[in-house]
DNA sequence: GGGAGTCATTGGAACGTTCCAACAACTGGG
DNA sequence: CCCAGTTGTTGGAACGTTCCAATGACTCCC
């Protein structure tokens, strides 16, 4: 006999307490009117055998999980990490656990991890960051609650959170201008979630304070590579600008790397401005000005969104906003005098 | 009437297809002696009904999951995320779907996390760099097939992958020696994580070289604050080593830091290797030396240890260790000659 | 032409819970 | 002293599947 342990069930427990199984139920459950002495019987044989609650079972019949799924588009971007750390927060809060996935950035990858979770039928999901097209998020957003997160969005079935990046790129560019930079150069995210909006309001930000003709955008990726190749382009056609915003932190990194090849200083000949203010543009070797977007209050008001819908049954879509602010660090500082 | 949309099951599915619930789950589960013009038909009444197979009733009947939990250490930090890439890639590949926890690097919550996989039946666990204390991991190893991932065990109960720390000490000395370092100082991990072998290792490796009156060591703690404090601390006692080999690239990376302080250059004066070659390691902007993990296939030796007991029923432990090996970047060079 | 064997299909039990209606044993008020 | 209400407890149905033994329809071979 090789032992082959049984996990044991309620009825197990409820045989060893000499108790009727729904009794037991309602220990576990923890209902008041059940006498002490039936009680401590239960617990006690519960105890012994070592009882663990089948979740599934639970959920079966009660139709809720009290579990909620979050995709998210990449686990290695310490923005996403920050998110998820309000979600599992809030969800500790509210007596849900959070299980997560990922997608890598691949929307039918992404889209095969939310179906692990309308499978398993938890009581919600939360997309992070992910680019699922928003023909499928309606779709996912009729069998489930749902909520994007960092990512805007005007669906009528679904909730979104987000961070106004129009907004964002503006205080970048606000912050520049009063040190006195005029030439400042853009380098976007391409594809990438939110670029468009960084992008446009960078440009909608020059223009506001008469610089249109100054500004320069150059196509990148969101990436250290797509950061170096952006300078090296700027670089090499006409005037270098006094000032470089780039569309995340880590293109920024690379911004400055290619900015120190050139021989060029920072933030003495060129300041740099990076987005998101994760902990890369902390690092005091790298000590970056970023655009700080509200990581953790992004993830709890997720959460928030969701269970509004999940506990109180709401069905009307709510997009909220959250304002960036500026985290300046030591990349930025007036332009020298005769290059300006 | 809200319209209140009840998921279909495979009950109408059958009524719509005009069979028996019993040849829906044949035909859901691919089996091979079904009609063609069954199967047809089943399938084209699922595609209208949109149905999506219950996981929880599947799984509460047939006792298998097809679900692994694992409960991750601390998602911010690159080296984890790495390894759960390789776990989640081998999951696929055999057939099964990973779900992620976190437990934030405190005992309690990690157990917390744990024990929601082990009441949702997963098919097994893998702990990635967990701080839980062994007679925690032996119970839970009690109750489900469970894996140690990037963590060293002698369990009799559970399976274990790391890197051998001790040798990649070794290597990283090796590296220092050849190029012609002497005095050599190493900042420690403190009480995190595989810190204990891998200071043993370096004061081993230096020994064996007859280095050991040369050896310094301060008390680190894997963070960059602690990298800085180190070289202070190393620079503030004695003649100063001309080679830093911090326990973690965190540390290395404020070792860098407080060395360009203090005015010493990168590699011409001080030599600086890290450890874990994650990729802020690679940012060209830091270009450290560093200790490398395999971490991909420790996420893949972990996944497939875990497969070995739940679906071959393999109950001895296995221990596996990865060997590291060295990337050589920017930060390491010959001292110079009159600081030898 | 009958028995053995294959193949496709089926109904009902089972999985481990919660839910609900029903019940027994009290308590208290008129 | 009876009835209504409360409190604690119970058995069985239900949740949505899989599993299994059983069934009927064929085919094949002697």
């Amino acid at each position: 006999m090789t032992g082959r342990r049984i996990t044991p069930t309620i009825k197990d427990v409820a045989e060893r307490a000499g108790v009727s199984k729904s009794l037991v139920s309602l220990v576990m459950r923890q209902a008041d009117n059940v006498s002490d002495e039936r009680r401590r019987a239960v617990l006690e044989a519960a105890r012994e055998l070592g009882y663990r609650p089948n979740a599934m079972a639970r959920s079966l019949v009660s139709q809720k999980s009290h579990v909620i799924g979050v995709t998210v588009s990449d686990l290695h971007n310490p923005f996403f990490t920050d998110v998820v750390d309000g979600i599992a927060a809030a969800a500790e809060e509210y007596g849900y656990r959070a299980l997560l996935n990922s997608g890598d950035r691949i929307a039918m990858r992404e889209e095969r991890a939310v179906e692990t979770f309308l499978q398993l039928r938890t009581d919600g999901v939360i997309l992070l960051g992910t680019v699922i097209d928003d023909a499928a998020i309606d779709r996912i957003g009729r069998e489930t609650p749902l909520v994007l997160a960092s990512r805007a969005s005007r669906s009528k079935l679904v909730d979104s959170v987000a961070t106004d990046d129009h907004a964002g790129s503006a205080i970048a560019v606000e912050h520049l201008v009063e040190l006195g930079h005029h030439r400042i150069a853009h380098i976007t995210g391409g594809s990438g979630a939110g670029a468009r909006s960084r992008t446009r309001g960078f440009l909608a930000a020059m223009k506001r304070r008469g610089l249109a003709d100054r500004a320069r955008v150059v196509e990148g990726d969101y990436t250290e590579a797509g950061g170096i190749e952006g300078v090296d382009r700027l670089l090499s056609e006409g005037p270098p600008p006094t000032a470089v915003f780039a569309a995340n932190d880590q293109a920024a990194i690379g911004a400055l790397r290619a900015l120190s090849e050139a021989g060029l200083h920072v933030p003495g000949d060129v300041s740099v401005v990076g987005y998101d203010d994760t902990y890369l543009a902390a690092f005091e070797h790298i000590n970056l000005t970023s655009v700080h977007q509200q990581r953790v209050s992004m993830g709890k008001a997720a959460l928030q969104l969701l269970l509004e819908r999940v506990d109180e049954g709401r069905t009307d879509p709510r997009h909220l906003t959250l304002q960036p602010a500026l985290t300046v660090r030591g990349s930025t500082a007036p332009p020298r005098p005769e290059t300006r």
